[in-house]
Order: C-alpha cells, then sequence, then structure tokens
DNA sequence: TACCTTTGTATCGCAAACGATATAAATAAA
DNA sequence: TTTATTTATATCGTTTGCGATACAAAGGTA
C-alpha cells in the first residue's frame, strides 16, 4: 500500500471537494438571480471595473478565454452584458454590463453573508482566515 | 462599491482557483499514464479498496452518481476497472481493478512527489500542513 | 509594399459536474 | 400476494473547462 496515495493524505482532493462544495452552496442563492458559480464570479469582476476586454477577464479568473467567451455569449443573450469590438484594437472584444446587470450587484450585496452563515466553522474565525487566505494566495501564486 | 462582493475577499474563488490550477498541475504527469485527473482520484479510491459499489466511490468523492457512472464507463472502456452487478443486492454495480489498473498504481506512485517538488511554497510546511487540511476538511464537513 | 510573427477571440471536440428524470431491484405495507 | 416506497444506477440536457486549432487584426521586417 503507498501511502502516498491515499486519498486522506492529498491537499489536491481537499481542494477539489472544498471547491466544488462551496460552488453547490452558493447554487441556490445564485438561482434566485439566475446565474451560475462562474457567472456570478464575471460578474464580481465587472462590478469592481466595468468595460473589460475578455482577456482581462480570463486572467482575473486564472481561466483560458476559449472558457471564458462562450460563458459571455449566454451572458449576453440573458441581457447581463454586451460585447463590443475595441475601438484603438480591433481584436479585443470589450465586455461591459447592460443596466440589468448594474442592478444585480444590490441583491447580490446579500449572497456572501447569506453563504457564510451556512458555513459557520471553528476554524474559520477573524483570526484564522487571514492566514488561510494568503496560504491559498501563495499557493495559486505558485501553481499558475 | 460593495466591498463584500470584491474577488480578493472571497473564500470560494481561492478555492475554485486553487483547484483548477492543481488540477492542471497533475495533468502532464497524469497524461503519462493515460488517465484525467477525477479518474486519478477513482484509482486511489480504488487502490486503497478494490471492489466498491458506485455509491460508496461517489460518497467518498463527495460526487454525484450521475457523474461517476459516465467516468467509470470510460474507465472500464480503457481497461482499467470492471463493473459487475452485485450477486446480493442487483441493484448495486461493483467496480474492480482490472491488472491494468492494479499495475498503475506502481507508476502512480511518483506522482505526488512529482507534483509536490513543483509546488514548493513558504507557507506550505510539515508544520503547517496540517493544520490547513484540518480546517479544508471541517469546511467540507460543513457544506456537504 | 509584401511577408512573417504575434496577439486577441472564437470554434470544435471531449471530459467532467449536476439537476431532473427514468428504470429496475429490493423492501415495506396493505 | 399485490401495491407502494425506497434504493442504486443510468440517461438526458445544459454549463463548465481546456487542448488544439482557426482566423483576423496589429506589429514588425525586408
Amino acid at each position: 500500500m503507498h501511502e502516498e496515495l491515499r486519498l486522506e493524505n492529498q491537499l489536491c482532493f481537499r481542494l477539489y471537494a472544498a471547491s466544488r462544495l462551496m460552488t453547490q452552496a452558493y447554487g441556490p442563492f445564485l438561482a434566485k438571480l439566475g446565474i451560475t458559480y462562474p457567472q456570478y464570479l464575471v460578474m464580481m469582476v465587472l462590478w469592481e471595473q466595468d468595460a473589460q476586454p475578455v482577456n482581462d477577464l480570463a486572467k482575473r479568473l486564472h481561466l483560458e478565454t476559449n472558457t471564458v467567451t462562450p460563458l459571455l455569449q449566454r451572458m449576453e443573450k440573458q441581457g447581463l452584458v454586451i460585447r463590443k469590438r475595441g475601438k484603438e484594437d480591433g481584436r479585443q472584444v470589450i465586455v461591459s454590463l447592460t443596466a440589468k446587470g448594474r442592478q444585480m450587484e444590490e441583491t447580490a450585496a446579500d449572497v456572501p453573508r447569506e453563504v457564510a452563515s451556512r458555513m459557520v466553522c471553528s476554524r474559520l474565525t477573524p483570526d484564522t482566515v487571514p492566514e488561510l487566505f494568503a496560504t491559498l494566495d501563495e499557493l495559486i501564486r505558485t501553481l499558475e
């Protein structure tokens, strides 16, 4: 038996499981807004900074553009964003929020708190969370 | 601007990004074995305990059976596992390793070390990793 | 100008991942 | 025993996610 191959010894599996369960935890709240979890991430990026090229959105989310493009196409069909060719650089596609997309920010502002309330852990306190964030941030920087 | 909606303040996004980047880190090594990352997880479960019903595999991986079934069908097509109806309970499908699947464990034993070597972080030490594991484990227990 | 390379998006194909639903076997209830 | 319910898998449709590839715009270079 190879101890290093035990599921319980894997960081990768914990991240994989935690990530999917976290996505599921957001599901019911995002369903009320009519969006999915990756779409929610795109919206957060745009609420923070509107009118960005596809490339910048993808980089921010650590995704490939061939993942983001169809995602944005679906969001455009739903009337959340519009996509326009860049004026200076005709290769770029600038993604901007519609009025509907901007309005959604108000409703969405409650979501993080609602999810957090279902996620009370003894090990996730104002003391320990910054440490966890820093560790994950370093891991992400190292892997990308 | 809603501070709680900033991407940088989200645990969910860090887990999402870290999980995908981790999967990508395994990619090249698993490609040599001819399997994908979720398939690798299934193999780890079976190396630990062979001949399990689909349901147990799914529970162990925190996945739905409708995700695991097609995964196993692809693995069966590749000759890594075989699926047989249970004798006592005809509803169950028992998944077992083939000789090829068992042999793969030897080659795979190097994978965790190879990935770890590309993942050296100042915040991921023998001291801090148990703490991180415990936090993620509690989070997973809370969310499931 | 003509040609080559780089850059930014998009298209295609495949493997997850999951909700909704279907199906058959096992179990409980009548 | 017949009927109803639960349980274990499987099927279907949609959304992600990514590698490989295509393609057009932009930027060199000769």
